[in-house]
DNA sequence: TAGCTTAGTTATATGGTGTAACTATCGTTA
DNA sequence: TAACGATAGTTACACCATATAACTAAGCTA
């Protein structure tokens, strides 16, 4: 499981560059790696270059030389998070089926992905911090996540936002919370929670 | 709007405290006013204890006489945040009406606190920190906040806790979305969709 | 193989948390 | 009211972090 993702996550070192840049390629995978970790284990927070640079065994200002600052590095694992997000999202709708089987598969791939992913869903749909913004990619990447929704709804043109907008509303609260940990001692199950409400959306629907 | 927050927010000072207490609690007051600016301007992480020393002439380590250290003052604002929403959210309820009223009202409280404060909003169910654990009295008043919603749905018992549970994620899926920025330059009204999610829990309610 | 590019180094400026030891001031009480 | 004790604030320091500058060493390529 663990592997899955890390294999998901691992960029594609480009063949056909010269050595420097397959090297550098990988250097830059490697740091995201660490990364990862760090955000799991700490928070966006704690990510500390110096720590980074310490487990891979060389200096911090050598890490300059890939991330122009831990705000680049920042971006680079959001984008790398849309990234795989939008993958994934797209992966289940090339499969076809009805409006309510895509949907489902749809929210059911999404809260897999931010269970697998807490730190990941939470970088991207959490707490944004006040100056940042995120860069054009990361707003293509957003909306590709949501074309395929809006697209299961799109036989009813006057209220295909509108529906949509509440999918992703719906299927936000309950995983937000969920992964946030608020459900934590509440004797309930998640699961079900996030079934019913996915179903609440799909009224009408072929 | 802004001058009612923040009397809201203000703590009071017991008279009856000798004159070091007095001006203790009042110093807390003031560090806190700070820290909810620097909150608003630069995020939990951006919180910056010599930074809020520096504005009122002091040193840093002043402020350790105060709070025991960032994470501690940061328990605190949480607290205040709590409180400040607990409140206020039970004082819409004790003002009676059918369980309809009671939770549009629940409903309107809630998202037009979250608009005015939208850190405070962030800070309480944002991205939290990994290690972070609250204290006890943060999952109590959590708890305060969600009972009249529980009230609300009480005349059948089974569904209680389902309906409660969806109430607040619907609530928080449109208004977490639409604090932390997700929806600007979507052609729609954040308000028209909270209200419509609003009143899709409230089926068959009196 | 010479030379240019690049990775990584050390040194340093800046800013943050937090502790220790000292000083001055304020309140309380004999 | 004078003296003592508690407390607020200070400086000095240890440690960690980001980031830049200047230097060095290594590797790729022509």
């Amino acid at each position: 499981m663990v592997n899955e993702t890390r294999t998901a996550r691992q960029q594609l070192v480009n063949p056909l560059a010269g050595p420097r840049e397959r090297y550098r390629q990988q250097i830059r995978a490697e740091v995201q790696e660490h990364a990862w970790k760090q955000l799991a284990e700490a928070g966006a927070s704690g990510l500390s270059l110096k720590a980074i640079a310490k487990q891979m065994g060389i200096t911090a200002p050598a890490l300059y030389r890939y991330f122009a600052s831990r705000d680049d590095l920042l971006t680079e694992l959001i984008l790398s998070a849309y990234r795989d997000l939008a993958h994934r999202v797209e992966a289940t709708t090339v499969t076809g089926g009805t409006p309510r089987d895509r949907l489902t598969a749809i929210g059911t791939v999404i809260r897999e992905w931010a269970r697998d992913n807490r730190h990941r869903y939470l970088l991207l749909y959490g707490t944004p911090v006040p100056g940042y913004t995120a860069p054009a990619e990361a707003t293509d990447l957003a909306r590709r996540i949501f074309a395929p929704v809006q697209d299961a709804f799109s036989h009813d043109p006057d209220e295909t936002l509108h529906r949509s907008l509440t999918f992703w509303t719906r299927v936000h609260g309950v995983i937000s919370l969920e992964v946030a940990g608020h459900f934590t001692g509440m004797p309930f199950d998640p699961a079900q929670l996030f079934a019913s409400e996915v179903l609440s959306t799909l009224t009408d629907l072929p």
